[in-house]
DNA sequence: ATGAAAGCGCTAACAG
DNA sequence: CTGTTAGCGCTTTCAT
């Protein structure tokens, strides 16, 4: 592995020589020529530790997961990973999954400057934050200061819970992950049951914790316990739609019988059908806007508290 | 930002001292307390890089995949992930995704020690690979001396294939993307044709390249094109074969009819239903052999040149 | 424009 | 057992 000193030998050059041809300081063409052989004679490239030592910039960004393995982490982490290149950076994956030595680990790695900044989607508690690091979140709330990238949770639910309703549904439940940390999520709860109050409807609420993907059992265990109550099931995440789905159809002419609206819109290509009615998060966009607030904060410019990135609704077939 | 000059100075020894209980050397009771002190007081973590200059090691392994928004590439990454973590390491994720430019910056992260040891599921090309750096691939063929990770392709297609005849199926087509560059998964393509030949059986193969998902409409085209005549299909691939149910279902009865049988299996707990028959990967083995392998060219040690990991067939509704 | 030199923070070898 | 010292490879003054 050739260094910066051997490149300046061969070049006949200084050390400081070569520093400025790589980093595009003044240098003769004459001089540039002969460095820029050197380095491609001995296969040169910087040292990205002894660079990073010295300039404090990793040019990598961390990304907090509870799981890889869950088709709205994936697909967002898919384009945040794309952003961070056009700016020159990689990404480092943690998923903090139900563990807690690796919360240990994540903060460690924050402190250490491993990374430059840290964007979080983690769910599960965390232990204090290292104030100087620069982060970002999608949906969660982490510190006053620490701003949330999130979509409009509040009013998407509310009109697709009252289109539920106004397509003919009476008791519409609401299904999701049980929150573990504060979180932008929790509005479509609440969403639910300001739109329940509104029309004196009672709320159904099935919590159910995702570890490894769900299965299917929660599909038997929901209907289990008010499938003979319900008549429509909003949920919040795309996995437990398509669950109950696949056991409603048996039971259900869809969507006449029952109605089912799902959040996140992100499953749908990876499996054609059944076309799920439901709140699309513009992905594309919350990756750009997550990656754009990190890097204001890297530079240290003031930037939101709170990014609304409007989801759209989109008429599947479950609607 | 304390450094271990500031522990050193408050705990009034020299920073080689610090150093040693960091690291374990020997330190007598008394010193090792006052210095444990100090370090909590500054609340120190040492630095990153210049512990990786110093001692060449990252700690950091790079994981190549093609896109990371497929759910064979998350699963697997996420149990990699797990392993990297018990060893002490992190996973730096870097999707290669038909991007020339790209390609050149894996391989700058690559000659640049910015990682200690690469795994790669990429199945596209990629320029030349540096030869020091410690290699382990998934499926693909990348070099003589770099070890690849698979399961037994040719073994469980063939049984796959055997056994679709067996319930009744004559005109059995196989559907996949396109092969990029040589690897593993070839072996489907080769037990598919080698199972066709022994019964006498004309094949049909559909091969469609995946970018960011597949949609239905390659469901919509593989029928247009051969739904005359076939009654089965065998799909190198959880997510064409969730696409082609959906639209078979509607068609057909299956299995009676229609049978598909997948390769992977990774999409069962995320949807449910349908219970695809599907060949199905042991991917939490092959994360930990691979781990297992890129350690033991990390330590030097000498490692077998293919591993292979016995997939099992799991019999859904489809076959 | 360019060479020399000072460090970034750490580890490891060397004295003592 | 412990303090001192020499780099790891690079960027960045500071002279020249």
């Amino acid at each position: 592995m050739a260094s910066i000193k051997e490149v300046a030998q061969l070049a006949g050059v200084g050390i400081g020589t070569v520093s400025r041809v790589i980093n595009g300081g003044s240098v003769s063409e004459n001089t540039r020529v002969r460095v820029d052989e050197a380095i491609r004679k001995l296969n040169y490239v910087p040292n990205y530790s002894a660079q990073t030592l010295k300039t404090q910039r990793a040019g990598i960004i961390g990304l907090f997961v509870p799981v890889f393995n869950n088709p709205f982490f994936c697909a967002i982490a898919d384009r945040i990973e794309a952003q961070l290149n056009k700016e020159g950076y990689n990404m480092l994956v943690v998923c903090s999954q139900e563990d807690k030595e690796k919360e240990v680990r994540v903060l460690r790695l924050l402190a250490q400057n491993r990374v430059d900044g840290a964007i979080f989607i983690t769910h599960n508690e965390l232990g204090t934050i290292d104030e100087t690091l620069p982060l970002v979140t999608i949906d969660r709330h982490l510190g006053k200061d620490i701003p949330c990238i999130t979509s409009d949770n509040y009013e998407s639910t509310t009109k697709a819970i009252e289109l539920m309703i106004e397509k003919g549904s009476r008791n519409v439940a609401y299904v999701g992950g049980k929150p573990m940390a504060s979180s932008e999520v929790e509005m479509r709860y609440k969403a639910y049951l300001d739109v329940m109050a509104k029309y004196g409807y009672e709320p159904i609420v099935y919590y159910k914790n995702t570890k490894h993907g769900q299965d299917y059992s929660v599909a038997h265990d929901f209907f289990d316990r008010y499938g003979d109550r319900v008549d429509a099931v909003f949920c919040s995440g795309d996995t437990f739609a398509y669950l109950l789905y696949q056991f409603a159809v048996q039971k259900y002419e869809i969507p006449s019988q029952f109605r089912i609206v799902s959040y996140d819109g992100v499953m749908q290509n990876w499996v054609g059908k059944p076309d799920i009615s439901c709140v699309k998060q513009d992905i594309d966009k919350m990756a750009q806007r997550v990656v754009e607030a990190l890097f204001m904060r890297i530079n240290g410019e003031k930037c939101e508290k709170k990014v609304i990135v409007p989801a759209s609704f989109h008429i599947g077939e479950t609607i």
